[in-house]
DNA sequence: GTCTATAGTTGGATAGAC
DNA sequence: GTCTATCCAACTATAGAC
């Protein structure tokens, strides 16, 4: 609510940075998330930019984390299976969760992988593409995990590797979406590899039907 | 072998200067892809470049073009599956030769992916990277059919369909694989995959050993 | 028809003012 | 400690020479 005029502390004004080169990167691309933009998004003077950062680099591994942030900031949001007994509903449940939330931020999907190949071009900066898969996958594993202990599942290979198959492909039709936009049909093929996932758990002990 | 200096017609000027362009793109990525750049690395002047085409997108289209032209070149190059007599083998000896030729062009594949970024993030670009998976698409499809062929096998599902989800999961393989550089867990994905895409296929007539 | 020389724009970085 | 004014490099594009 306060004034974000002059004179800012310098941690306020890169949040207040790093927020304009996130509203410009989604908006616009990596490439047009030049300094001189950000700077006169925020409204301030060209040079603050850089007494806030290093260089560019800087700004962008500050930029990345602020993505990555608010994906663990989603992820957590994340709503439970709510009674789902079956695996296989809370797999389709929570999969689908995951691409509303995909589905709903094309632009930002789009930065994502930009912003992963831009730190692959880049020696100093392929931490910020490895930090962004570890985030994702840990999300992934996550999910997979609470959706087999709430339905009285066990997953029989170890999760993560679960996770790391379910997020290339999650990552493979996100991509192919950005690309033709067929929203039916990555939903079609989402659905499928859901089930088949599904093979990858066996159903412990089934609960009856009036236990709760 | 004839000299490739000056006063080149331009069709000729053209090639060579995509040719130019392809390997800067590969080697430092499409951001470093600069018409000076290429004009420096192709021999000449700056304004030759802008002679040949009409902008920097004209550019990136026809690089974008021998891209795919490459890419067909190298499927059709695509060996058979030996004498493999059942489906499954011969899936994994496709999928492996694809995933072979994957890993050894790391640059280009990185690259492939930028192209795809900027050309969603281009409005006039969209085109290309529609035609980039048209083709990658063809050739998945392509191999399946024949794979199934060869093994007097069956697909149960529509083709394209089956293709577009392994295209799918190529793509977030190799994704992945470009950001932790692990082939052994990428192979793995792959082949656990592959086992799973054979299920939709069922073989038809069972060819008795010394029937050949 | 092919290429050279040059103009004009945009961008990253810095020295120094307040 | 925070910000302003300025510099210089790199880029795209074009007008015009040969």
């Amino acid at each position: 609510m306060d004034c974000v005029r002059s004179r800012l502390p310098q941690a306020q004004r890169r949040t207040q940075l790093v927020s304009a080169a996130l509203d410009i990167a989604i908006a616009e691309g990596i490439a047009a998330t030049t300094i001189r933009r950000v700077a006169k998004r925020a409204g301030v003077a060209l040079g603050v930019v850089h007494y806030c950062f290093a260089d560019k680099d800087d700004l962008f591994v500050a930029l990345a984390e602020r993505i990555v942030t608010d994906l663990l900031g989603a992820a957590s949001d994340a709503p439970g299976f709510d009674d789902a007994e079956d695996l296989a509903v809370a797999l389709r449940c929570a999969v689908d969760g995951l691409w509303e939330g995909i589905e709903a931020t094309r632009a930002a999907q789009l930065l994502t992988y930009e912003i992963t190949a831009h730190a692959l071009r880049n020696p100093a900066l392929n931490h910020v593409a490895e930090r962004q898969y570890a985030v994702s996958r840990a999300a992934v594993s996550a999910l997979l995990s609470s959706a087999a202990t709430s339905t009285r599942s066990a997953w029989l290979r170890p999760v993560d590797e679960v996770a790391d198959e379910v997020l290339a492909m999650l990552d493979g039709i996100t991509l192919r979406w950005l690309v033709d936009g067929d929203g039916v049909a990555a939903r079609a093929r989402l659905a499928r590899f859901t089930d088949y996932v599904r093979t990858y758990a066996k159903t412990t002990r089934r609960r009856r039907k009036g236990s709760a």
